[in-house]
DNA sequence: GTTCTGACCTGAA
DNA sequence: ATTCAGGCCAGAA
């Protein structure tokens, strides 16, 4: 079954995200060999266990916003990433600077 | 089998 | 900038 599998490089491409770093859904998915598998990334970080110490604060949706409701998982997001340096612009992350991979120019 | 739902994305209006 | 519709993948009812 090629389910661990996939969800195995997620891992492994997310715990790749240095600090002070953030990424996309769609970004991680596709760096996890599935392109355009947003959804599924979201539900693989939903089901992570709490004692794990991969990075699922530094991914944010597109827009570069937090996709976790006010609640106090999202209170922990915000705080580690700004204790990494990430500045928020109102309730807005940049992904131009902090974007990872960095901006292919 | 179908239908809903969700830590989503993109393009168009 | 905001709203809408269509597309994605997987799990639950």
């Amino acid at each position: 079954m090629p389910e661990n599998n996939h969800r195995t490089a997620l891992y492994t491409a997310l715990a790749q995200v240095p600090p002070g770093r953030v990424l996309t859904y769609g970004q991680l998915a596709r760096l996890a060999g599935r392109p355009g598998a947003a959804r599924w990334a979201g539900s693989v970080l939903r089901q992570l266990p709490e004692h794990s110490q991969l990075p699922w604060h530094r991914v944010l949706n597109a827009a570069g916003r937090l996709s976790l409701g006010p609640g106090s998982a999202g209170q922990l997001q915000r705080q580690r990433l700004q204790d990494e340096g990430v500045i928020f612009t109102g309730e807005r992350v940049d992904l131009t600077i902090y974007g990872w991979p960095p901006q292919a120019v």
